[in-house]
DNA sequence: ATTATTTTTTAGGCATGTCTAAAAATAGTG
DNA sequence: CACTATTTTTAGACATGCCTAAAAAATAAT
């Protein structure tokens, strides 16, 4: 059983990865957890110890096969849990985060499994951000999807639209939209099925005939 | 902001003070809690420090006013997280203990209230125990209700019948029920409004009929 | 009322996870 | 290559929450 710093030291480790592939310095990893690199050498040390990440002295540290499946599941429940607050508790995605790190370290994985069958096994979090299975896989997202089916929060770029009128495409280019554009999903309104998407730090309102034009990529 | 270790000391000292009404001795937390005397005056110290209990050396503790109110929103989130695995996640009554024991020590009264909502305002937890409100106030629940009506779990003693017929005497007189008969609900079923209950540790299932003619006094 | 027993506290230690300050190893530069 | 600067580690300290063993206080028994 891995205390809460422990975890949240491999959280670090995994999120710091993605970025780059070669060993974590002790003093990024120091910066990432609001630490002194002092610190980190001691959690690096029992980390190794435990066989969750490779450790030699001054290289720096990496996730083993084991430490990386414990980080992703830690990132599965946190993730799992902001879809919770935001769907279930109308939490807004901007306001789950904090107490997403304090349910993340709930060690119960019928807890963890029974919540995400209960939240429908949902591919992605308030933030937009994949949501790994009970395996630790990643779904990857490549069908191109309109934008009036996305979840609320999934983010995606452009790749195709569907009308070929004057009249839309006049619209996509006063709104300079076109293949590659960033869009994030805000918010969805059953009402009148719009959706109020950000583009390039401008919030827009797109009618759900607009949003049934407009196929974007996800991740 | 308590600890967790903190916050299971007050909710150790509250349950014992619901049985006696004089302080609470230092080897009776002890073994409440699993552990030594001499860790229980530790504690003690900083939990009188906070102003969260009372204590003189050698004369036990008690809560203040302002512990009591912590202790009873631990016990709320505790019963609140119980209620939401065994209705919404699908867990049997008899294993949400310990994983309600972790989430009770979340962080955000928002949370709380937000579950809170959630579930409809519960009155009982699976276990049949009171919901205290956002206010740290029981709802007496002292109305006579139909078998058929209390939520499931929910335990009581028999206040009343209300059909006269000698069937229905018999019925009761077979299963040995009258006034002051403990009463415990374990399950409800809707594809039928059958009630599946216990007593005197054996399980009976009555039938609409019967359970609507069944008064118990919940607590 | 003076022991004996039980309860409670103190004193000192240990593990976790943090810190500061100083030493050691690595990297960068003329 | 040697010298400096940066990074990283070690050493020693501190708070939390626990422990054991011994002392002190309260309670019970003769």
């Amino acid at each position: 059983m891995l205390t809460q710093s422990e975890e949240n030291y491999l959280k670090a480790i995994y999120s710091l990865s993605e970025d780059q592939n070669e060993a974590i310095s002790t003093n990024l990893l120091a910066e990432k957890m609001s630490t002194k690199p002092s610190s980190v050498t001691d959690m690096v040390k029992k980390l190794s110890v435990k066989k969750l990440i490779s450790y030699q002295k001054y290289q720096g540290c990496e996730l083993t096969v084991v430490g990386k499946k414990r980080a992703i599941q830690i990132i599965r429940k946190h993730r799992l849990w902001e879809v919770f607050l935001v769907n279930n508790l109308n939490f807004g995605w901007d306001e789950v985060h904090e107490i997403a790190e304090q349910l993340e370290h709930i060690h119960s994985s019928k807890l963890t499994d029974h919540l995400e069958e209960y939240l429908g096994f949902p591919k992605v979090d308030p933030h937009g951000d994949p949501i790994p299975n009970k395996n630790g896989v990643f779904e990857k997202i490549n069908k191109s999807i309109a934008l009036s089916d996305v979840d609320a929060a999934a983010k995606g770029i452009v790749v195709g639209v569907e009308d070929g009128s004057s009249g839309f495409f006049q619209f996509l280019k006063r709104y300079e939209i076109g293949l590659g554009t960033e869009i994030k999903v805000v918010e969805k309104f059953k009402f009148d099925l719009s959706v109020l998407v950000l583009i390039d730090g401008k919030e827009i309102s797109f009618s759900s005939v607009v949003a049934n034009k407009i196929f974007i990529q996800i991740k």
